[in-house]
DNA sequence: CACGCTCTGCCTGCG
DNA sequence: GCAGAGCGTG
């Protein structure tokens, strides 16, 4: 290589680095590595998003610029010195176009991430950082990405273009009619058993045939292959498909048209895919598939979060990464810009203890934090207690925000005591999880309408609402007709339409045509009244909400989710150009509940750790550290589990930015036993010096007359043990938010102090009481100072006295 | 066919 | 401890 030719990339690099000196030198490679295998082991809050946005960025300006080492045609020395005189002035970014090489188009660029809620930040933040290009990228979740394909390429694999997504209660009842058509007793193949086990085969690519053999001599598993066989035969006669088969039916397009293939290879020149470590076989594959003919593919994870190894995620697939592309690039970004190093040290301590894994460790420079706090509660509600008068103790000293906290939990269950306590102490809080909005059972009738109008093809949702509102067609009419149409081989919604004809029917056959009219007439009413009306027009024609009022208590409650679903739709049909009702119904299959998370609403957030992943707040609790709960009981028996529980540790304890604190119940119901459960061994794994443990006891036990004393490490530790301490009787429970966390001080007399009137703090001075509002036994006082504008205060902390 | 009673079986859960 | 499923009866 000549001298020049040195000297020019040198400089080329160097002026790369300048422009991007906002990123550390792992996240600049991992920016400049454009071409080629690239595997980026993000840790967490190691700033992986803003690194796949500027590598995109950087990618569709300059293309392979920073590696290729190549000089221009015709390059002098002259024009070297020029471009290096240029570097020592202030306008060195002249510069950069210069170096630019040929680029991808926009739409040859594919960001594929798990979640709607990373696809609609890597969509928000490629729009705001490319204006021009951003609508072009192809980006979003696994599954859409695979329905975009599908609906254009079904119909080789013998399906219909507008073929309707089932979710887990369709593929349920269908798996439920499968194993009565195969006369199973559902009781030993629990239909929730099988589909796990079904779910499980297509992940790894094995079909009902392979299943079959792999289980061979296994009567269960010959069974179950059985029951796939018929499961996957009604899912195409019902022209849908669950969601492991949108994965799968892409994978099958790309392996059996081999122009199909050749296709979408060269047009998705450029591959990123995000959260690595949870994809499953079939994922995997289809990475494979797809990017086979460029190589261009950089994939970011990170080992040490994979916790969705139950539904089937190998973290194998991001370990052996460097193994299948040799020539793969690794690059590792430790560095974290999320929490405080006493964070970060104790997860580093807990995931040290696995031994399947990469190997990072985390480290940062914010190294003025506060230890991790360890929490010893009686039981769940004295656990629940502790949370609530925490939060609010640092809402008032820390002057938080409540979006400041989130209370992770392992099993949703758990929510209920935080639920109940926060509500009775007037902590605004929101839950996240349990079932989606679209999973309620009257937004699934709806939709099943809406989906029936849409395909009519599709049986399993016709039967779910042939007779809902009831309309006197039973069970066994419904069977005869579906006889029918087997032997027919028509679908079942045509011989609804023509029951009369069939006179096997029976009397029934007037009250199905009946119903086919019903659905034939919404058709209708859809081409008048669009997307808009269409809710209304079925709760109207259908009489639903008359069957609501006449079957639930909270009919009210159902009848606004309706509503909120009319206005769902009508909120579509504004955003889309080109709306559609099979539009609408893809995207209510293909959304979940997480993503509205909105950090902004003034709330404490409660949700599973699952559900945290990617998430992070100021303050994180995780509660419930207890073995048998977190890790799980299930998880005691292998390591693999193990360590997957440990993985969750690891992500719950790194969604913390400056505060974490950890607690744990001596006590617990669990399975409507009260259980004892030592301290989870992940809490033990942590370093004594790192963990700020209070005294044994539970806090809430009653005030004594000492006002204001801070140290409860030695002073409050043993009033509560010591036997003539009179007030140290027994812990109460009962007292809300007083007598908890550190800076407890007695109850302030309020009663005194009226709305309106004048008030005077120490600091902030005069001014005038605007609000009292009661919370957690205390009182939230919110005052207009004369000079330092309104502040919201707690009466029991702030010293605030009457003007007299 | 609707109801009420008993029985069971219980992590996590993307799309 | 509670919810959902299944079963038997009016």
């Amino acid at each position: 290589m000549s001298h020049l030719s040195q000297r020019y990339i040198q400089l080329k690099k160097r002026v790369f680095e300048r422009e991007f000196a906002h990123l550390n030198p792992q996240q600049q490679q991992a920016v400049f590595t454009v071409d080629g295998p690239l595997l980026v082991l993000a840790g967490a809050g190691s700033g992986k998003t803003t690194v796949l946005i500027e590598r995109i960025g950087f990618l569709l300006q300059y293309g392979n610029a920073y590696f290729d080492d190549r000089l221009p045609a015709g390059f002098t020395e002259t024009e070297m010195e020029t471009m290096e005189a240029c570097f020592a002035g202030d306008d060195w970014r002249r510069l950069l176009p210069q170096f630019a090489l040929p680029t991808p188009r926009p739409y040859e660029v594919l960001a594929i991430t798990f979640t709607n809620k990373a696809a609609a930040e890597i969509g928000q933040r490629l729009e705001a950082k490319l204006p021009e290009q951003a609508h072009e990228i192809v980006s979003g979740t696994f599954h859409r990405f695979c329905v975009k394909i599908l609906r254009r390429t079904a119909s080789l694999l013998g399906y219909g273009s507008d073929f309707t997504i089932y979710d887990t209660d369709d593929t349920k009842r269908l798996i439920t009619e499968c194993l009565k058509a195969l006369s199973l007793d559902p009781k030993q193949y629990a239909p929730r058993a099988v589909l796990s086990e079904i779910s499980n085969a297509k992940n790894e690519m094995l079909g009902p045939d392979e299943l079959a053999k792999k289980g061979v001599g296994n009567f269960r598993t010959e069974k179950i292959a059985d029951v796939y066989r018929l499961y996957q035969q009604r899912l195409l006669q019902n022209n849908a498909m669950d969601f492991d088969d949108l994965i799968w039916n892409t994978v099958r397009i790309l392996q059996e048209f081999p122009d199909r293939a050749d296709y979408y290879r060269r047009r998705f020149r450029y591959v990123m895919i995000d959260e690595y470590q949870d994809t499953n076989t079939a994922q995997d594959l289809l990475v494979h598939l797809l990017t086979s003919h460029y190589r261009n593919l950089c994939v970011v994870g990170d080992d040490d979060q994979s916790i969705y190894r139950f539904r089937g995620a190998t973290v194998e697939n991001i370990l052996g990464f460097d193994q299948i592309f040799c020539d793969a690039k690794v690059i590792r970004l430790e560095r974290n810009y999320r929490s405080t190093s006493q964070i970060l040290d104790a997860a580093n301590a807990v995931i040290r203890n696995n031994v399947g894994r990469k190997g990072k460790e985390l480290w940062t420079e914010k190294k003025d934090g506060v230890p991790v706090h360890l929490q010893t509660a009686e039981d769940d509600r004295a656990e629940a207690l502790y949370v609530c008068s925490q939060i609010q103790n640092l809402a008032i000293l820390e002057k938080r925000p409540f979006s400041d906290f989130a209370v992770l939990y392992r099993t949703n269950k758990q929510s209920l005591s935080f639920e109940s306590t926060f509500a009775r102490s007037g902590l605004p809080y929101r839950i996240f999880g349990g079932h989606r909005f679209y999973d309620r059972k009257e937004i699934k009738d709806l939709t099943s309408y809406l989906s029936v109008i849409h395909n009519g093809g599709d049986a399993v949702r016709l039967k779910r609402i042939i007779n809902l509102p009831k309309r006197g067609i039973g069970e066994a009419s419904v069977e005869k007709a579906q006889k029918l149409a087997e032997y027919l081989q028509i679908p079942l919604f045509e011989v609804c339409r023509n029951a009369t004809t069939y006179p096997g029917l029976g009397a029934s056959a007037a009250k199905l045509a009946a119903f086919a009219a019903l659905i034939d007439d919404l058709r209708r009413t859809l081409e008048e009244v669009g997307l808009n009306g269409i809710v209304d027009a079925i709760v109207e024609k259908t009489g639903y909400a008359a069957y609501l009022k006449e079957t639930e208590d909270n009919w009210q409650d159902k009848l606004q989710n309706i509503e909120e679903l009319a206005s769902s739709m009508t909120a579509y049909a504004t955003e889309h150009e080109e709306a559609t009702l099979g539009g609408f119904l893809e995207d209510a299959a293909l959304v979940s509940d997480l993503d509205d998370y909105n950090a902004q609403a003034e709330t404490v957030t409660l949700m599973t750790v699952h559900a945290a992943k990617g998430l992070e707040f100021p303050c994180v609790f995780v509660v419930g550290m207890e073995d048998g709960l977190f890790p799980s009981g299930a998880a005691l028996l292998e390591r693999e589990e193990l360590e997957e529980e440990r993985r969750l540790a690891y992500v719950a304890m790194t969604r913390a930015k400056e505060r974490l604190e950890l607690t744990y119940a001596k006590r617990r119901m669990i399975h409507g036993q009260t259980m004892f459960s030592p301290i989870s061994r992940f809490v033990t794994e942590i370093p004594d010096e790192l963990l700020d443990k209070p005294e044994e006891e539970s806090p809430f036990r009653p005030q004594t007359s000492f006002g204001g004393y801070t140290s409860r490490t030695s002073y409050s530790n043993r009033s509560a043990s010591s036997p003539h301490h009179l007030t140290a009787a027994k812990p109460t429970p009962k007292p809300m938010g007083m007598g908890a966390g550190p800076a407890s001080k007695p109850k302030a007399d309020v009663s005194g102090f009226l709305v309106g009137g004048r008030v005077k703090h120490p600091t902030f001075g005069e001014g005038t009481l605007l609000k009292k509002t009661e919370m957690g036994g205390d009182v939230l006082m919110e005052i207009a100072f004369d000079t330092v504008g309104t502040k919201r205060l707690m009466a029991n902390y702030a010293r605030i006295t009457k003007c007299e």
